[in-house]
DNA sequence: CTGCAAACGATAATTGTTATCATTAAGAAA
DNA sequence: TTTCTTAATGATAACAATTATCGTTTGCAG
């Protein structure tokens, strides 16, 4: 019984971060919001985790916003709000796309549906 | 007569540049291109005039790709491929989208789509 | 206890992009 | 033409996010 730890303390702090937040936050972020309850963490464990997970699929990538990367530990097919103001990025429902032949350019296998604008407390 | 020059003759030549390729092209790669028959361009020229037609609409940004801004002198709507393994980018018809509400979040302005997958050269 | 492999911390290195600043080019006015 | 003013430019330093390096530590199997 208990065999149970996959990862290490620190990987499976960064994960449960990402994934109890919902406002798809970059590396910094991610160690700005841990370092308190782990002092010794460095901001290297964070961007190697993100990108272990990022590599096998356990979270999703979002792209670069203001020139930072943001990450999103929900991988249910959903969408996204990027406000060009502020950078917030939010969820949206998922949008059906018509899926065109791209078998001339290539094979497919997803798809990334983005909105952009500005939010609310923005305007 | 001739009174046409909107731009200087470097900043013609970028925009030129980008409007008479199909490739989506990085800051780098317009320089690349521009500088045999430009000697005197510098790369600093390049990313001031990309940045300019990025924010007056002239043209339109795809987004980082390995790392790099790849820009698209097509601002018709349309969708875009791009390739996971060499980074290719290639334009698709513009694909419908069930526009979700977004009063909750914010002010819609624009909408992206994006396939992502492994294009033929790469198979 | 010993050994091995994975994880980590600290930090140097990398790299795409932006900022700085002195210089040059392009008109407009006189 | 000469002068003035502003925009554009080249060279390069500065910047910032990310990645690589490397010596150390940790977890665990034997």
């Amino acid at each position: 019984m208990e065999k149970a730890r996959r990862y290490s303390p620190k990987r499976e702090a960064i994960l449960e971060c990402l994934r109890s937040t919902h406002n798809h936050p970059a590396a910094e972020w991610v160690y700005a919001q841990l370092k308190p309850s782990i002092p010794d963490l460095s901001l290297a464990t964070v961007y190697r985790n993100l990108g272990q997970f990022r590599k096998d699929g356990t979270i999703q990538v979002i792209g670069n916003v203001d020139g930072e990367e943001r990450y999103d530990g929900d991988t249910s097919p959903h969408s996204h709000f990027i406000c060009r103001s502020c950078g917030k990025v939010a969820d949206l429902p998922f949008s059906e796309v018509a899926m065109p032949d791209t078998s001339g350019v290539g094979r497919t296998d997803s798809c990334s549906v983005t909105f952009y604008g500005c939010c609310n407390d923005c305007l």
